[in-house]
RNA sequence: GCGGGCAUGGCGGAACUGGUAGACGCGCCAGACUCAAAAUCUGGUGUCCUUGGACGUGGGGGUUCGAUUCCCUCUGCCCGCACCA
């Protein structure tokens, strides 16, 4: 049936504004622009060749902050790329045959085709893809001068080798101590790596977090705790060999509670310590016991809750204040190389693992710090015949100069002592290490180095660069292509012209996405990464948003890559992202089948209480993340196709707030769906009304709803800055729902009406583009919503003249008074006295005390 | 183990700095329109008893005239780190 009420045609009206858009340029950037400038940024997607709901979530939030700060005046930068390289690519090689690029390519081609549906207001005359030689060059170019300011360097350093892959693992791709894919036991090896000094901003990146005040604070807790900084001691045991005789040698050990060395009873290095590796070429089974460490991997939870063991090396440390005391020295599987000097000194009385290890091995405890308030040598006798050591703040005991002294204070006049006698210092230690970024990949940034027999590591020269990958490489064999290639890695060295090879090794691909952000600034540009002055116009990016999963190291990264390149001269900033914003997961119900087997969801029939496939009953479990693994994923392309862009993004953000989970529901979309034909069935009413101004005179019902519109001016636009989508939703439905309970035949009702509808599709523009600039086309615009400022609201319509108070008895609520919005405390009281409820409930007593909050609340308290 | 977060109707969620708990939506119930269905519209919907009340924001306790909100404690779930000396 043809009629008015014909539903909102969304297959026409999406396809047609979309194009539009583009055709009017609407969402390119403006590079001459005298408005202030609103960077907005989604982490940018990996083409794997398949849009999902989690990208349709984080797209359409980017979108909605791009669209409200055009709309509120600013010059909006919101641009698109691809995180092109990495493994997938070469697993799409290995099973299929096809080449990395190509699948990569064809891939950002399929994905690009998806993205448009979605009607995003995007830039894509920035569009990059880092696989890109033109993308990838700069960064070689960066590395390099990196690696000439100190900020890269070669060392060798402990990897979890792949004995059947030919590969380096990263910590997740070990399982058990096993290759993921190839199962074989991961061995640790020694390797040549290239590496980024982040350490050396670790005090920075710590201090700045301060800063970014529009970051959540659990991403900012989660870098503080990555970071790690803890202040101690590094002292120096001297060594001295079983036969009592000074090895002219120290042991350096740090530690966090100097406060407790006159309880040390044993030092321990790690099993990668130089001392270890000495004392282990006089004793096999020592040997033995450290090639046993080093091969339980480091990385799993099974490993981690691995009994503490040790070795007794047969050396003695002296102890710093105590010439004429030794403590043994042994090899130990919990002592971690990488971090401190990879030694320490063992008080079992105050430290739960040195306790462990004491027990096992026989060793003293001795208790040197004893709680305020109790008796120390009770405390001591029990401390020392039990268990558990004693970790909080005390009194020093049996410590000779340190006796009396609490904690804090106790550890300033060790370090001071150490200090005096040469045998130490106070220090501050990171738990961050510096970034490794070699990877032994094919589809990566080639690391531009050629290694000469006699000129060493040569970067590759300015005019060689870029280095790119070559084409014609095979993955019928495991291990790296680049090694094996016939010709590619043969080079002269640039220096001496000898015959030398190229480093095979590529960037970790962290390193593209570590400075994406900046090249989207002046993404043509071909002789730098970027033109540093529009980087700095458009820098830092405004609003981020993305995965709570790169809270730590993507973020990480991008914040020492943008202090690196303002080192190196390329921009002058510390912090890329001002704001970061983490949305939550798309979910979904998961369902079984009595064999146990994983079951999609467009396969369930469900009525009332019971889900069935193909009429066999079925087991509904709850919702988790949309996975593959567990089948619970719903096609972005079926829900578009089926319902279009603007009840999918619509449903996204009413539903959930942004930042939590958001469970997909077949009702939620459909409801979003009959609520846009619900908006557009309003706009066809509308439309019928001529555009007059405001009549000087409005009937109540009409004022009151005038009223609400202004109010949903305001509480959107609020909701809208402060990130709140789903209460956006409620407060624009709110005003819907007012403006169809509206009786139209009172004075001025018709022009409010129509004001409301007009002012509802600009509110729930950003939202649904697509059925607002529809609607603003029907009432009689000939501008785009796209170009439309953001409607304004007249504050006194927020308040109204008589205010609705509550009353109560007792805490709890009898009624509520209408007064005068100026009415004083006694007005407000006599009134709330007068009610029939509370005068039941007072039955006759007289209150005791009254308190009034005008404006909120009466409360009467009567006598008990 | 350490650190952090969350807990509100059948469901998703709202409630600004302590002041009418449950906005808005989903679902459900009843009715209207229809030969019928869909769509749409109207009304209802926290729980328990009779109008009027009583109870109610994971459990227990506290502060307050008043607590979803603040404090203590317990329970459950989620996330991060994981022998970091």
């Amino acid at each position: 049936m043809a009629s008015p009420e014909e539903r909102y045609n969304f297959r026409e009206a999406e396809a047609k504004w979309q194009k539009t858009w583009t055709a009017n340029g609407c969402f390119k950037a403006d590079d001459s622009s005298s408005k202030p400038k609103y960077y907005v940024l989604e982490m940018f997607p990996y083409p794997s060749g398949r849009l999902h709901m989690g990208h349709v979530r984080n797209y359409t939030l980017g979108d909605v902050v791009a669209r409200y700060k055009r709309a509120k005046g600013f010059n909006v930068l919101h641009p698109m790329g691809w995180d092109a390289f990495g493994l997938p690519a070469e697993n799409a090689a290995l099973e299929r045959g096809i080449h990395p690029g190509t699948w990569t390519r064809q891939n950002i081609g399929v994905m690009r085709d998806q993205f448009r549906p979605l009607g995003l207001s995007l830039d894509w005359s920035r569009e990059l893809a880092s696989c890109e030689p033109a993308y990838y060059k700069h960064e070689q170019k960066m590395f390099l001068d990196f690696l000439k300011v100190g900020l890269a360097y070669r060392k060798e350093s402990w990897v979890n080798w792949d004995p059947v892959e030919h590969t380096v693992l990263a910590n997740e791709q070990v399982i058990d101590g096993k290759g993921w894919r190839s199962g074989a036991d991961v061995e640790q090896r020694k390797l040549n790596q290239w590496f980024l000094k982040i350490t050396h901003y670790a005090e920075d990146l710590l201090q700045a977090i301060e800063t970014l005040d529009r970051w959540p604070d659990k991403v900012r807790l989660m870098q503080h705790n990555w970071i790690g900084r803890s202040e101690g001691a590094r002292v120096s045991w001297p060594l001295v060999d079983g036969a009592g005789k000074d090895l002219g040698d120290a042991l350096e050990v740090f530690t966090t509670r100097p406060d407790t060395l006159f309880g040390a009873s044993f030092c321990a290095v790690s099993a990668q310590h130089p001392v270890a590796a000495k004392a282990a070429e006089r004793d096999p089974a020592l040997a033995d016991f450290i090639a046993q460490c080093s091969r339980s991997g480091t990385s799993t939870a099974a490993i981690e809750t691995a009994e503490k063991q040790g070795y007794d090396t047969g050396l003695k440390a002296r102890h710093p204040f105590l010439p004429d005391t030794m403590v043994p020295v042994y090899v130990a599987n919990f002592v971690l190389m990488e971090y401190g000097s990879g030694a320490i000194f063992g008080c079992p009385g105050h430290d739960q693992r040195d306790m462990e290890f004491a027990r096992k091995y026989a060793l003293a405890v001795r208790c040197v710090v004893a709680p305020a308030g109790e008796d120390a040598g009770d405390f001591a006798a029990k401390l020392e015949a039990g268990d558990v050591a004693f970790t909080d703040d005390g009194m020093a005991i049996n410590s000779d100069f340190l006796n009396g002294l609490k904690v804090d204070a106790a550890k300033g006049a060790a370090i001071s002592k150490l200090k005096a006698l040469g045998r130490g210092q106070g220090t501050v230690q990171y738990r961050l290490r510096d970034w490794g970024v070699s990877r032994q990949r094919y589809w990566g940034c080639p690391i531009p180095i050629i290694h000469c027999a006699s000129c060493g590591a040569v970067p590759v020269p300015d005019r060689d660069l870029p280095v790119t990958l070559p084409e014609d490489v095979t993955f019928d064999r495991p291990g790296n292509p680049l090694e094996r290639h016939p010709t590619w890695k043969h080079v002269t060295c640039p220096t001496c012209r000898k015959d030398a090879v190229r480093e095979t090794d590529t960037f970790d691909t962290f390193f593209e996405s570590s400075w994406y952000f900046a090249r989207f600034c002046s993404p043509h540009v071909d002789d730098r990464p970027f033109n540093q002055a529009e980087a700095m116009k458009w820098l830092p990016v405004d609003q981020y948003i993305g995965g709570v999963e790169h809270a730590v190291l993507h973020l990480l990264y991008s914040r020492f890559f943008t202090r690196a390149m303002s080192a190196c001269g390329y921009l002058n900033l510390k912090e890329p992202f001002a704001g970061m914003f983490t949305q939550g997961m798309v979910c979904h119900e998961t369902y079984r089948a009595a064999d146990g087997t994983w079951l999609e969801p467009a396969t369930i029939t469900k009525s009332g209480e019971l889900a069935t496939h193909n009429g066999k009953p079925v087991t509904v479990g709850r919702s988790e993340k949309m996975s593959k693994s567990k089948k619970n994923t719903v096609d972005p392309q079926i829900i578009l196709d089926t319902f279009g862009a603007d009840a999918a993004r619509l449903f996204m953000l009413s539903d959930s707030p942004p930042d939590r989970d958001l469970e997909w529901t077949d009702a939620g979309i459909e409801g979003a769906w009959r609520y846009l034909n619900r908006l557009w069935r309003l706009a066809v009413a509308a439309a019928e009304i001529p555009e007059v101004p405001l009549p000087a005179v409005l009937a109540p019902a009409a004022t009151a709803v005038l009223r609400q519109v202004h109010r949903a001016v305001a509480a959107v636009s609020d909701d809208l800055e402060k990130f709140r989508f789903n209460s956006a939703v409620a407060r624009i439905r709110e005003l819907t729902n007012g403006l169809a309970e509206l009786d139209r035949g009172e004075a001025g009702a018709d022009a409010v009406y129509r004001l409301g509808v007009e002012t509802a599709a600009r509110l729930i523009n950003p939202l649904t583009p697509h059925i607002s600039e529809e609607m603003w086309l029907a009432l009689g615009h000939t501008t785009n919503l796209t170009a439309t400022p953001w409607p304004n609201f007249d504050p006194a319509f927020l308040v109204d003249d008589m205010v609705t108070i509550a009353v109560q008895v007792n805490g709890k609520l009898r009624g509520t008074v209408t007064v005068d919005k100026s009415a004083d405390k006694a007005a407000c009281e006599s009134a709330a006295l007068g009610l029939a409820a509370v005068q039941r409930q007072l039955d006759g007593r007289a209150p005791r005390k009254v308190i009034v909050v005008p404006g909120k609340i009466v409360n009467i308290v009567a006598a008990p």
